[in-house]
DNA sequence: TGGGGCGGGAAAACCGGTTCAGTGATGGGA
DNA sequence: TCCCATCACTGAACCGGTTTTCCCGCCCCA
């Protein structure tokens, strides 16, 4: 039985009084008797009513949704924990808010920019999340552009003021860093994401300055893209080049799971003669052998942080800039002492 | 420049026409002349006008969205690429239609009910898919309750008429089987999902049955549940029990790759001492040493029928089982000839 | 010259709520 | 006793579109 659903002149006929003073009544507003609303709720739980979200959004303005564009190929998509972790956060600070979670997924950039502008013009969305911004990221000027309400995941830029959740990456660069020396490591090499990425940016200016300040004159960056293909040619070159490093940090869990594959080829032990170190921590990392240590960072809170700023932002708040808790490093079997040679 | 989105008064007022006329020019509807109908559309450009998605639902009645819920812990969630790629295909399938994808992850089923019917009772969704179906599923009953169109992923259960898009597992269980014994195995055994999902039933029986026709006394199913700790903790307990098999099929990756660390652990050679096969193939698979051989199915393509179903249904077309194309194994290099003791 | 048909467009109802401006009844205070 | 507040509620406008109804003017044909 598809039944059609009961509206609010439904209720009003039943319980002979006007629309309006059912909106009163079920929105908790004064402007009715106590008795008459008694009424009015019972016979709206009754029918079973629910407020239809899109009469809603028409008269309040408000969509009562927030979006997300997650500009990445589906093959790294699968297989990050990273997005999943982060919409599980989402999700979480949403829970039986009316705000729902509109997703989009794709891979390429142009058609995030036209999501979010489509969004938007539609009045589908209050707000979004940007996720992953670049330098000169076009999405920053459209936000800006539309006057839409927007949260940043990530570094905050100095230089505008959008609202942003942000995590201290430095820290931990430097962490990692440190810890790698105190093992003895002076050849370390950082297997980096895409260098249009701010976040890559980022760390690796923290990782060459501590570098510098801890005297590694060996220690350097390649570029990779987070997928496992580009980081197994990474690895293999500059494992079996000229002054090879003991130690490797890469920018994501997949990258050093495909090097751990590669040093097993080229018979390099891992962590006796070759030290990895992922970043964002994720179960893959305790599953293969060795177990990777990892930078395990709070993906979940990342996310409802910023949707609850966004929310915030929503109902009036002024935007400012939310620090999450810090990464740490979680040590496992695949760091370890140096090796001289 | 916040700058208020513009209306169709808006035009109408600048064009000197009457809403209405703008509607039909808008839609490209007979009722207006050719230049009139040139006129708006070029009034609209210029203004940036988009409708507005939730002004057209109050009368068109459709929300122009669908809704998911993922109903996994995340910690699995995370690591599991299947949802992703699921969602990927959903996406393919959904691009630049007016329909967009409500999505909710929840690690509470009595949550994801509530979901279900939330969405419907405010009219945000126009239909519903619905993953991981369990036996005697209360979603069935809401759905059917509630009048709300769906379609199932998964197995078609012959009593009940709701759409579906399923994948042969069955044949692919088959020619698992059959491949593992022309290498010699006789000992195998399956560790499964959970028990509630129908889609491990399928597969459980289909393994029986096909170990019954082959001969296999010794072929056995035991239960896990996706993680890689229930997986870690069965394939101990398998490999160091009596009569260790000498081959295993895993209901997912994260599990057999947990079953390769501790293989690794207790020191059993894979391929030569234990045959690996995964199921759900991903490059995590791939990634890890021994790459993994695994049952490769159609996960986008699943989502994509799954939502390009839904969507013919929402429009008039009848209820119908689609079969997506079948899953193939990939043999790689967990598996091998079984070693005779 | 008058009637019928048709095309272009205006006007208004409608979708399901919210909200504002009234209105009649009641009560309290002077 | 009169007047003003207050309360409880109604009617209507409104949000931004779609759709139905209706009307006007034109052309065609008898």
């Amino acid at each position: 039985m598809a039944g059609k659903r009961p509206t609010i002149s439904d209720i009003a006929r039943e319980a002979g009084v006007s629309t309006g003073a059912v909106s009163y009544a079920l929105n908790n507003r004064p402007g009715v008797s106590e008795s008459t609303r008694r009424r009015i709720l019972e016979i709206a739980e009754r029918l079973g009513w629910a407020p239809s979200s899109v009469a809603r959004s028409l008269t309040g303005g408000r969509a009562n949704a927030v979006g997300l564009v997650v500009d990445r190929p589906a093959r790294v998509l699968g297989v990050e924990p990273y997005f999943m972790q982060l919409i599980s956060g989402i999700q979480d600070a949403l829970a039986d808010g009316p705000t729902a979670l509109l997703l989009q997924v794709t891979d390429d950039s142009a058609a995030e920019l036209a999501a979010y502008r489509r969004w938007w013009a539609e009045g589908r969305v209050d707000g979004v999340l940007l996720v992953d911004l670049r330098t000169e990221d076009p999405r920053l000027t459209l936000v800006r552009e539309l006057g839409m309400p927007a949260v940043v995941l990530g570094e905050p830029a100095a230089q505008d003021e959008l609202p942003c959740v942000w995590t201290d990456d430095e820290a931990a660069v430097v962490e990692v860093l440190e810890y790698l020396v105190a093992l003895g490591h002076r050849r370390i090499v950082r297997v980096a994401g895409p260098e249009e990425f701010v976040h890559t940016q980022t760390r690796s200016a923290a990782f060459t300055d501590a570098a510098r300040r801890l005297g590694l004159e060996e220690a350097r960056i390649v570029p990779a893209d987070y997928s496992d293909e580009a980081a197994a040619r990474v690895t293999r070159r500059v494992l079996t080049g000229g002054r090879a490093p003991t130690a490797l940090v890469f920018d994501n869990d997949v990258m050093a799971i495909s090097a751990l594959g590669v040093a097993q080829e080229l018979g390099i032990a891992v962590p006796e003669r070759l030290s990895l170190v992922a970043w964002d921590d994720s179960s893959l990392c305790e599953l293969v052998r060795p177990a990777l240590s990892a930078v395990r960072r709070p993906i979940a809170e990342r996310g409802a942080a910023a949707v609850g700023l966004l929310l915030e932002i929503l109902s009036g708040g002024s935007p400012r800039k939310v620090k999450t808790s810090d990464p740490e490093l979680v040590p496992r079997s695949s760091t370890g002492p140096a090796t001289p040679r």
